[in-house]
DNA sequence: AAAGTTTTATTGTTTAACTATTTGGCGTGG
DNA sequence: CCACGCCAAATAGTTAAACAATAAAACTTT
């Protein structure tokens, strides 16, 4: 046997390696190819070890996994158990950002991407005008300027990321989107510690005007169709209002997305 | 006791939720700080339980987390143990996969987007246009021009997407080549069971020529220093070359980020 | 010296128990 | 009859101790 050992006798099962992942991979194309279902409950522990035929540790290892992807959402007591989940784009960003972080990649990078995918969104809107959009953008300079009269920067700011939120979303392109999405998110969690500075600047408020008088007029542009026109105002407008962004906050500072997870 | 259990008395670890995570928390923090760096080796399971003072398989849950992260690779034997890993762009591309997937999002979604990224990347290097980075285009035309005329359309292929990431890479924004590489790394997912159709179709060759060569002329606008003509050039190809693609393949199925992962 | 064997350090997996946390039901006292 | 408290049951969370598998190094034999 010590001969012929090596790799000349491939075993009848393959064994994926790790007992945990393979299981993993299982339940999760259950979950993702709809099979099981949001609200869903999976049958309980002692139930899946004998179906997958392996110990309750290394089963346990899979929910693990699973749950941390955000597809389960596990409690325990009577009725308890693992329930499958919407996925959680958090965890999605997350990761992302986690891959960012090591890079060393700063605020300033994240913000400036976003700025990025904007404008050309803001074209396919101009080129496809629906009226639901341009109602929504509105709504929401009414609820800025609201904002910026009672200075609530807070709910400004909730208003500035809504207002990108609809221009991405309505790009009718799901990748971008979440791209979007997650863009969001990761600066919505250095946001933590970055908006309480906004009060005591000097200059803010008229940056806020500015902008908000920005979105006013690619509105206006919006409306009219006016495709390259929009995209190349807001591009300028965007880069402008980034620049002073970057000066004012510290946001040279390389993102940190492992604050406090909880 | 039982009267006053509850929750009136806290416990002085306040014991965040899951060991394993609350765990690989630590670890990770470790990890993505730089105090533990790619090759360096964790200590071994036992150590870390005496440390963590938890059991075996709480803590092995929480390597088994770390893992699936591609944070660390784990293997057997005597000099075996956990490793710190350079981080793996395809898990996260994997589990950014997995959110499309269940949103039902096409590969044609998913290329437009990219499509979406490349014209203002293509702005950008022709507005601060580098010799370096030019060059290394033509290079790629030049590699693309072999593998058509070698009717070889994996190595045409590769020429293209490689193309694609020195154009988003060179847009200086760190996260916005992730999100391109993202996209690579999606797309080449599906291109596994995709690109085998390409041999036997009809105008294909054609469509390959025609791409080759809005590359060149792209190069040419980008030598100029023409950012708008480029963008918008870009954009125009790209839009065309997209809707060829869409009708000739099945990229209006929803995408498999599932497929034997191993 | 080369080849094969044994030892050893490490992770992978199993088994069996005990602990903690919910929920529902039951009973007792108002 | 209702409300409160207690208990029981179902479930996940954690621990413990052992054994299996693997890979490298050390040793032994030819």
């Amino acid at each position: 046997m010590t001969e012929t050992a090596s790799k000349t006798a491939k075993q009848g099962k393959p064994k994926n390696p790790k007992a945990a992942s393979r299981i993993a991979n299982l339940l999760r194309r259950q979950i993702i190819t709809g099979e099981l279902r949001p609200g869903e409950k999976l049958l309980p522990e002692r139930v899946l070890q004998e179906q997958f035929e392996v110990s309750r540790p290394t089963l346990r290892e899979a929910m693990r996994l699973l749950e941390a992807e955000s597809l389960i959402k596990i409690s325990r007591g009577q009725h308890g158990g693992a329930r499958v989940q919407k996925l959680d784009i958090s965890v999605t960003a997350r990761q992302v950002g986690m891959y960012l972080q090591m890079e060393g990649t700063t605020l300033a990078d994240v913000l400036q991407a976003r700025a990025f995918l904007e404008p050309p969104a803001a074209r396919l809107i101009a080129e496809n005008r629906s009226l639901a959009v341009l109602d929504e953008l509105k709504g929401n300079i009414v609820a800025a300027k609201k904002a910026y009269e009672d200075s609530n920067p807070v709910a400004l700011a909730e208003a500035q990321t809504h207002f990108s939120e609809v221009l991405t979303s309505q790009a009718r392109n799901q990748t971008l989107s979440l791209f979007a999405k997650l863009l969001h998110d990761i600066v919505h969690m250095q946001m933590v510690d970055l908006t309480v500075k906004t009060h005591s600047r000097e200059g803010v408020k008229k940056m806020q005007w500015l902008s908000i008088r920005g979105r006013e007029k690619l509105i206006e542009l919006l409306e009219a169709g006016e495709a390259d026109e929009a995209e190349r105002f807001w591009r300028n407008h965007l880069e402008a209002s980034t620049k002073v962004v970057l000066s004012s906050y510290r946001a040279q500072m390389p993102i940190d997305v492992l604050q406090e997870t909880e």
